[in-house]
DNA sequence: GGGGATGCTGACAACAATGTCAATATATGC
DNA sequence: GCATATATTGACATTGTTGTCAGCATCCCC
């Protein structure tokens, strides 16, 4: 009996999802610092050549990460924000657990090697958000008084900056002041920013 | 004549200062991935072991970078938010600036490096201002018409995440909203935010 | 000016990380 | 079944990085 180890084989798109889910679990629970193909290689079961056969090379695989948690973001952010039937505060639970498992930081991370933000951006995502929020906005308000569309921009833009701000650093500061670092205080903010928007949104 | 290089010899404090702010400049260029000690070296014009002597280890190093990130963010952020006189606008724009020159990404770092926050805590700083702040507020308000604790504390945390989000995020997002990526546009929101704030303490 | 303390350096050691390559196993088409 | 394509792997090469160490240089103190 020959002592041929079973050896499996996925299709290319197989393996790259398997490495690719295997690194981002990686990254959500020691961040990009300590990422190295052989740990992934381990941890997924393979061995580290492998991401070098499908991504070409160490940097090709964080570009496929980035890329992804880009797509990723985009792919949550546009039905959290678009749907006009949800509330405030539903809309708001669904973009701040957007950033959840990790994906903030690898967001975080893209920022770090990528600075000028020139590699990759997220193409028109934001402008699309806006696009759909203000088009809600000017059918609900009454007539001869639509909202401005800056205004709009700028309540999309915080509402982004203060969850992913709050995805990295919010558990830290809750702590720094003296509040339990806990989903309750959590879902507190997200209710009280929400309350904060509507009343703005009245005028 | 000897060829005996004129060696340099600082004060311990001196050159703990001198590889500190070398390696802050290199992660604001370039972020903390690829914060390598003879890269450090080379731009503060010493040798690698130096480092190594003044900090024990690298990840000796890394603490003492954090440590002043966080050092640095209580010592900007204090008279941001406490000086009564200043406008609004006037704290904000020292609020956002704080982030500037890198901080934010350190904090970021930090915040990869240490997910839970136990290591390295800000102390009660969030408390601090949030206290200071509400002295303020309550000072302002009309006769029984106190704003409440937990109100002062949601803005604290509102102010402090979107200013760390627009640090790392903002640039990027204004691009991908198809505004222009400059002071302007930074300019604008601060003054958006700040009259949404003003708006909302007066009820 | 002599001596000690220590900031500082060059050379080396040890290890870890990415990347290469030939060989092997497995699927698919004929 | 056989051949071809390619996913997969173990072993190795190469390079880069942290850390060690003995010795040198400079300042302070007497």
């Amino acid at each position: 009996m020959p002592a041929s180890v079973k050896r499996l084989r996925r299709t290319p798109e197989e393996a790259r999802r398997l490495i690719l889910d295997t690194a981002q679990e990686l990254i959500a629970r020691s961040g990009p610092e300590g990422l190295r193909l052989q740990e992934i290689a381990a941890a997924a079961g393979i061995s580290h050549p492998l991401i070098l056969h499908h991504f070409g090379s160490r940097e090709g695989l964080v570009r496929a990460l980035v890329q992804q948690a880009v797509d990723e973001l985009r792919d949550k952010l546009i039905p959290a924000m678009g749907s006009a039937e949800s509330s405030l505060e539903q809309e708001f639970d669904q973009v701040f657990d957007a950033y959840r498992d990790g994906l903030a930081q690898r967001l975080a991370w893209l920022a770090t090697i990528d600075p000028t933000g020139e590699a990759i951006s997220p193409a028109a995502v934001m402008r699309d958000i806006a696009d759909s929020l203000h088009a809600r906005r000017a059918a609900a308000a009454p007539a001869g008084d639509a909202p401005d569309r800056a205004d709009t921009e700028m309540l999309v833009h915080l509402i982004a900056v203060a969850a992913f701000g709050d995805a990295i650093v919010g558990r830290r500061l809750w702590r720094s002041a003296g509040l339990p670092a806990t989903d309750d205080t959590d879902g507190l903010f997200r209710r009280w920013l929400a309350a904060l928007i509507r009343e703005h949104s009245l005028r």
